[in-house]
DNA sequence: AAATATTATGACACCGGTGTCACAGTCAAA
DNA sequence: TTTGACTGTGACACCGGTGTCATAATATTT
């Protein structure tokens, strides 16, 4: 057999219509059972695989999502922020598990990417996972919206479309970080991480840490606030300059695991002990952190549940079923950096 | 304009035939260049974007590479080899410089899965990713041949084929850690890992030690090895039945980092120190390496690298190209564990 | 001016399936 | 026996592009 089996090739051997034969193939009820297993049989003789690019164009639906993957512009190039990678493990999964195939692509949040998968019937719908800047992506949200293109987003919220949006109680998050400190005696808190809006996880983060705080009659001291996007570099750069300005603290509330490890690394070198003189907490749950010294205290987003979340949500949109907003809520995981 | 627009509504706009907007919207030397700007800018106005599907069902072929995940069967299922997770980074950045897109697969060895993806044209060419039992890969390899379907692979080795395999020179990444540890004079040499030919890539490993050792009059002790998967549960409990079994030894090898950072735990249970009395050295150097206490040493196979070369080899595979078997050199990282 | 080459375009078959419609054959109800 | 319903199948248009061939219009050569 020269090239590759077509259904034309199992009709001629099955002695039927190429008609019967795709119906056959898809175990269409209106062919006989006889002549169903006598198709089954030869495309198997024949290794026929349905061809995909035939059946997409005639259904027009793909059976893929794309997964788009914005990464911090800043940040290194040859490093994958690892929340990011087991985020994207646990989408993969989902979507071997609803049947649909994942196209995964890198790209910077500039770029004109909108929508480059979906009109071109690539993907039925897009995943959008990234941290940082989303400012940028709103006038993008809105190009996506008027064509109609089917999308979720992680972290950032769309306009008037909070069904769009899976993501994590960040905002919850940041309180459970400050009732910690709290709770263990801990009140001269300082953050690191990005506390104005161009972040939005970032920022809900921050705000949660600081509406607990002032519940408890504790104020946040701007002094005590340094800017950071999610690496271990900018953590350890960030705390650094606070300790160089001789700013005092006793904890440390980092907006992700990698800042707060980064931050650790300059508390030690500064010969500042953790969890002794500061406490850390972080925010992910990455693998590394509890491998680091002192293992990391940090608050838990579970990638499994935020991957399957996102596919389903996403399927519901193409299915045009309705989709509620998802907030998914994150645990503390206590370890010893607090 | 209700649903996509298609080629046929630029026609129709530009007052010219389908045929070509076709060739102008590929920038085809036969049409007038005042034509192409005219067709171009209309299918910028309409969001234009040509359909994947039906492009690539009359090209025969889909500008997307299947990356399948072969997943050590008996892993945690909730966390992906960081390891695996570098490479799928490495790979991805790689398809897009190419141009290509890239579907992500996780698969399980023993699966049905060969030809799947090329046989049904979702994509041209597969990378096969994984650790593991390769054997029971051979025949579908052989399958995947007789079909003259596209594939390179990571690790494992095609019979008479090297040309379908990118990998680390496992084999003198094995002699590196043995020259360190004799270099620091550490002769007292246990082994945790696979040393059975179920795993080539850590039997490799394994050889190259042990030939190393040999090569200096240092013997491997057997009752020294101990088997173990490439997750840190299973290093761990490699390490403690070793010390339960009241073994000895100065120097530990082991053949993946995550295998290390258990081995390291059981280590500090039993109140050996590392680095003072068991150097440690691992192998991928894996994010997390760096960061455990003690820092990691460990063989470093550059996964950036990697990517490109299991891309560039399967394109060049695709295009009917030659393809040179391609070993990686591997790196000894020195770090705080030996 | 005629012959030839070049340029730009349109018509149309084709890729390999899917879905609709028509229809022959069988069976049950009227 | 006729009518209507049901079953299984084939013919055929269609999805939205790409590539080939034919052809009209213009430029170049003889």
């Amino acid at each position: 057999m020269k090239g590759k089996a077509t259904s034309f090739d199992i009709a001629h051997y099955a002695g039927v219509s190429q008609s019967t034969v795709s119906r056959a193939l898809r175990n269409s009820p209106l062919v006989n059972e006889e002549t169903r297993k006598r198709v089954h049989d030869i495309a198997k003789k024949l290794n026929y695989k349905v061809d995909k690019n035939a059946s997409n164009l005639r259904t027009q639906q793909s059976s893929t999502l794309a997964l788009l993957l914005f990464e911090d512009p800043t940040s290194d190039e040859s490093q994958i922020n690892p929340f990011f990678l087991s985020m994207l493990g646990s989408i993969t999964r989902a979507c071997a598990k609803e049947g649909y195939d994942l196209l995964v692509s890198f790209q910077s949040a500039s770029a004109d990417w909108q929508a480059d998968y979906e009109d071109s019937h690539r993907a039925d719908g897009i995943i959008l996972l990234g941290y940082g800047d989303y400012i940028d992506f709103q006038p993008k949200f809105k190009t996506l919206l008027e064509q109609n293109t089917k999308f979720v987003c992680w972290g950032a919220t769309v306009d008037n479309r909070p069904d769009l949006t899976v993501c994590c109680d960040n905002y919850g998050g940041g309180k459970q970080a400050a009732a910690h400190f709290i709770a263990h005696n801990r009140q001269d808190c300082a953050f690191i991480g990005d506390a104005s809006d161009h972040s939005p996880e970032f920022f809900a983060r921050f705000q949660g840490f600081k509406d607990e705080l002032e519940a408890n009659n504790i104020a946040i001291n701007e002094r005590k606030m340094a800017n950071a996007i999610s690496t271990e570099e900018s953590g350890y750069h960030a705390t650094r300059s606070l300790i160089a300005n001789n700013i005092k603290f006793n904890a440390l509330f980092a907006a992700s695991d990698l800042i707060a490890i980064g931050a650790i690394r300059a508390l030690k070198e500064a010969n500042i002990n953790v969890p002794k003189d500061v406490a850390v907490v972080g925010f992910d749950n990455i693998a590394i952190a509890s491998f680091v010294n002192p293992p990391l205290t940090t608050i838990e987003q579970n990638t499994t549940l935020a991957g399957q979340m996102l596919v389903e949500n996403l399927l519901k949109l193409i299915r045009e079923e309705d989709v509620q907003s998802t907030l998914l809520p994150p645990v503390l995981i206590a370890r010893g950096s607090s």
